[in-house]
DNA sequence: CATGAATGAGATTTCATTCAT
DNA sequence: TATGAATGAAATCTCATTCAT
């Protein structure tokens, strides 16, 4: 019996209440009684629903940092084979952690201030990654010369991290295959010629 | 004075305090104080809150399906040129009109069952639409032969849709630029050759 | 076209509303609604909605006590004669007019206080003329000697009155069978011997 | 200190205050106020006002099943006797707990139309039962022969439920006298002969 | 006579949070 | 650790009434 059990069931279960009717929709008491504890338990564990949202925030975001990092590190592989690699980390993270991404994406605003300071850099973080891996594939003449960075990196995001309104992994795609066609559409368009 | 000054200026304010701190977050009373009106004339000329959250999601939908069909009725031009204009109209419109295109993407789950199934068909109408032009393109010999529209259409959409993250039509770019560059993302890719 | 054709359309519907929702379960507005009138049409005729529950229980004890004293004016009718028809007339009126009955009995608390003091005499009355009868009836050696009139009053008022909760002229019985097994119960009982 | 021992005073005082000034005229502000307690706690023991209103009714309308079952279980007693024991507990019970008789009687229609359901079959049953007693006494050659057993018994319930109107335990005359002129009058008549 | 826009007070209800036990 | 009672502030919504036109 873990100390965190009780924590961590709290912060699951409030994933996917939050995802399901939203963070302001979803009430303390709603969380406590789909566990069969009482609101003492929660605010033992939280200070505040706030907090909470911010817990589900952290740990998302730092999930996919950490997944882009272990990615961008590895020296042997060319500037395509990590973008296809971080599209591929992105589609199949919303996949497997669907409830965290629609919270992490839908309910940002619900975080205060500082909250939100904390958080947004990172968020930040992760899309300069992907400028600065265009930028270096330019550099390296994998990317065409002329694209602008910054713009780039919005659209690829775009791509994939929309997918949390429509993609399931339970659907006639894989997040392999849906990854597959998102890269090729990135790297080489759907233009004949 | 027109006969519905009253109602257009308290959509129009709503959608400003929807944007700014989500529909959930804005009272009613935040909407009357900011206009100096009571709460008995919100309610005079709405029937609740949400009932307005519907109105402006219909004026918003309703209008990007207007400005798609006025675009793929066009007999002259080919498909390219039709994407083209189509994602222009989309990331203009959501720069003139961000803080709808905002409430519009984000608060869509806050509307109830009945009026979710009279929003959600033109949702899909609109992106339906975009897989029909890509099919069409397909068997014109302008885009790829191989690509499977629903995902690429997806894909666009979530080029497009994004952009009402972060997207100002006061920034550096104008939406012009900006949709220049996610259709020749879109058409031509990013790799070189 | 009667002056007062509108005032009295208000006055009926009300009345089928107040009977079916409630009195203070109805609003003006569900009012005039169902007329296809306006508000302001409602307060041109009556200052208040309370003086609208007014006109409609004068109307009814007004009636009432009118019928009442035809009956007890009749010189030629014995005493058993008078009740009979007094227990005739009100279930009758209650079956006819039993919206009104309904709003009668029920919602006289929702008067206010001056208007209470205008009614409350009228039915007084009248259940004291129900006693003087008995008392007259005893004089006369048609009713029982040793009887408490103010009590029998009461136990024949609630015989009659109470039907307004169960009684409909559409069902099997007509008010004029109903009345004369009360009036049978009434005079002779229902004990055997 | 009792564990529901503020739910139990909330449940006594809306009695009060709902005899007084009507269920609908009484808001939970009135009820907490009247006690010194917060709308919270109101709204912690139970879920709507409307709920606490079924309360009330469950409560009597069980109470008076329950002894008018006692009544009737009695083997030893035959149905004059019985029907004499059930008129005074109604009119006794009606003058200890006048106020909820008054709640009972009076607003049953604020009830909801599922707790209608609930509460509608139980005075049903109650008539019901009367119904069957004045069979089984016409069987028994106790009551007249000829007699219509349900509206006798309606007429009964008449004489007796409109006492909430105007009985008061406090007054000139006892429950067991009014009782006695009751009964008096329903199994003898007034007539004389 | 009648309208329709507006008000303002108050209704019910929700809910994050606290705290003594 | 955990409970359950209680709070208080605020939310949505209702509605009788007024009044300029």
């Amino acid at each position: 019996m873990g100390l965190l059990v009780v924590k961590g069931k709290i912060t699951e279960q409030s994933i996917r209440l939050f995802e399901k009717h939203g963070f302001s929709e979803t009430s303390v008491q709603d969380i406590v009684d789909s566990l069969g504890v009482t609101k003492g338990t929660f605010y033992y564990y939280f200070s505040s629903k706030e907090e909470l949202l911010m817990d589900i925030h952290h740990k998302y975001i730092n999930d996919l940092v950490e997944n882009q990092q272990k990615i961008l590190d590895n020296q042997e592989k060319d500037c395509k084979t990590k973008l296809t690699e971080i599209v591929f980390m992105l589609i199949g993270h919303i996949g497997e952690q669907g409830a965290s991404a629609k919270v992490f994406f839908r309910e940002i605003e619900n975080l205060s201030e500082d909250h939100l300071a904390a958080i947004i850099p990172k968020r930040d973080q992760f899309r300069l990654n992907i400028e600065q891996l265009i930028r270096e594939g330019i550099s390296g003449g994998e990317f065409k010369s002329d694209l602008n960075a910054s713009i780039v990196a919005l659209g690829i995001l775009g791509i994939t991290n929309w997918s949390y309104q429509w993609f399931k992994p339970t659907g006639s795609m894989s997040a392999h295959e849906v990854s597959g066609i998102f890269v090729d559409m990135i790297l080489n368009g759907i233009a004949l010629d």
